[in-house]
DNA sequence: CCCCTTACAGTAATCGTTTACTATAAGAGT
DNA sequence: ACTCTTATAGTAAACGATTACTGTAAGGGG
């Protein structure tokens, strides 16, 4: 394994100065003349060269990486949400630095800590927990997207999907099809998109909502575990013995998860309890019963953030549309005590 | 925003050089004596201190980072990989740097550049086209793990999974359920897996299998491609009227287009078809009928495949466990024939 | 013919670390 | 008392690029 060849290798073999090999690379307005440029190509692609994207760094200060902090990467949202981050960031010569926060609060400073010793300039945070403090951050010129507009973060900018309207719909959507009283199966209250759908839900059901908060919060690296969560969940809701026609669940993978539980019970979705979702991912046309659930479109949510944060990276001004929420009707929800029709 | 604190700023708060911080920070055996460490820690910690990486990685060039390219991500078998990977990569102190191919050979070979020029030492394929060529990249220090163990490239090192087996253990299982033809339907034999399974499968039914290719390759960034060939290719079978009883996919996120393919004609799995993945991705268990397959641990080939690049990133020996295949039966699959039973 | 501008090239400082040397002082061993 | 280690600290040269300056020659306008 022979040595790399650096730039001052180039500009020996061309005869040219190090400034001019460099020059003719950066390839920003500074002219080269056809001469040197020949002779540098020649030199360079003779000894296998390019650009030590480190060196570069150093000296300009500009790193071309943007950090990425999802949950977990097992709930098939997120890979959506990362394509969309990675088509945009790539299209705009930046690559990203994927990190999992298995949903535990050290693991995720420690990643942004490790962003931070890289140089990175921007983060996309999807699995921010509410007052997480990021204040020292701001000061030192990192930008921060949070997927979920946090209140709590002054200076993050976000992505404004509204998920009061998400659970309004839902709610809505059960409404007219007679349930009288509905649970709605979430994870902690740590975000705050599960408030706000649990407040979408409230303006229309009020207090005829059972809200059943599940207390684990660190994923597992094995297993889905909202996936599980939702099995479990829906079972203990079951046998409670409550008279609950219809779920609400905080994700569609936790909505699979409660059709599952359900039905292992013996009893049928939605002939008995209407299930749906929230998040509109492949899976939940994939299964039977399919889920009906609240569109969130994480592809173009991942490529509104990335070309956001490059935005803020580069001071440029940031002004993006809004995503809305969009009702998907499928086969899990039906009218109440439909299967007695 | 003030700028970062560097190494100079704290020497000089500390009232000590600059190797004495580094050396300080880099906590190998060289000695720092306990007054130094004391006023040393304390300036870090009023100046908010933290290493540039840039800056040490120029000087040792030593990157701890690992390159990773996926397919894509939105199959979720890689998740599970790159879970793995994550896993063992962040315990050994490495990050990973996730590009996801999209089946494209251009993108492939213009991430890997780009690895290459951020100084990468270790990059995990398990999106290799065969005959895709690194040697030159082996010659300059890069080491490759190639998730299949491809005969075409002498230098990567692999995870050897015996894919032959898998095709193997499928079949056979079939055989034993008296279905006397059936098709393998696959993307292109592009890679030493797929072509593997075929053999494996064809060891049991010789000329008695219908190997149906697709012949579009690279990935879409909306909706997932393979369940979508899945569902079109097995539409395809039926409606030309062969004799075929079981069909075996190239993966489960195909094997559960085809189940979806094969219901949308209003045929039953299995109990007119059979329909067998590989993989066992935690779909295969969620869809219904539930997909009969083979176990690939992809997390626990994460773990290996980062352990195996980090060893011989560092030079250390390698030698590893193999991960065996192991036939999961669930309810896609029956007996031929079997809905007249 | 003089002045100005433009094209082009080189010199050398700099980015933030690490580390090979060099140096000093304190014990340890004889 | 002399040599050998060991602990501890500093000096200064890299690492591979970029870029502010400086300089030169050619061409254009007057």
């Amino acid at each position: 394994m022979h040595k790399r060849a650096t730039i001052t290798d180039v500009a020996e073999k061309a005869g040219f100065s190090v400034a001019t090999v460099s020059r003719f690379f950066a390839d920003n307005g500074y002219p080269v003349s056809s001469d040197a440029s020949k002779k540098i190509e020649k030199a360079a692609r003779e000894l296998d060269y390019t650009p030590n994207i480190v060196g570069r760094m150093l000296k300009t200060n500009s790193s071309r990486d943007i950090g990425v902090i999802i949950p977990t990467i097992r709930n098939p949202f997120y890979p959506d949400v990362l394509l969309g981050i990675e088509k945009s960031a790539a299209s705009r010569g930046y690559q990203i630095l994927l990190c999992n926060s298995m949903r535990d609060r050290e693991t995720e400073i420690k990643y942004i800590n490790s962003l931070y010793q890289k140089q990175v300039r921007g983060i996309i945070l999807a699995s921010a927990q509410n007052n997480l403090s990021y204040e020292n951050l701001a000061g030192k010129g990192m930008h921060i997207v949070n997927l979920e507009s946090d209140d709590s973060c002054g200076f993050c900018s976000g992505i404004d999907f509204d998920y009061r309207l998400g659970g309004r719909l839902l709610a809505g959507h059960l409404k007219d099809m007679n349930h009288e009283r509905i649970a709605f199966i979430t994870s902690p209250l740590t975000k705050k998109s599960r408030q706000d759908i649990l407040e979408g839900i409230r303006s229309i059901y009020k207090d005829r909502v059972l809200t059943v908060i599940d207390n684990r919060e660190t994923e597992d690296e094995t297993g889905i575990y909202e996936y599980q969560m939702g099995m479990r969940m829906a079972g203990d809701i079951l046998k409670s013995g409550k008279s609950i026609t219809g779920i609400i669940a905080v994700n569609d993978m936790t909505g699979a998860g409660v059709i599952k539980g359900i039905m292992d019970l013996g009893l049928d979705v939605p002939g008995d309890i209407s299930v749906a979702g929230f998040d509109n991912i492949d899976l939940s046309s994939m299964i039977s019963p399919s889920l009906t659930t609240i569109d969130q479109p994480g592809f173009e949510t991942g490529k509104l953030a990335a070309n956001m944060i490059i935005d803020l990276i580069e001071g440029n001004e940031i002004k993006y549309d809004r995503l809305e929420p969009r009702l998907i009707i499928r086969a899990s929800t039906g009218k109440a005590g439909g299967k007695y029709d």
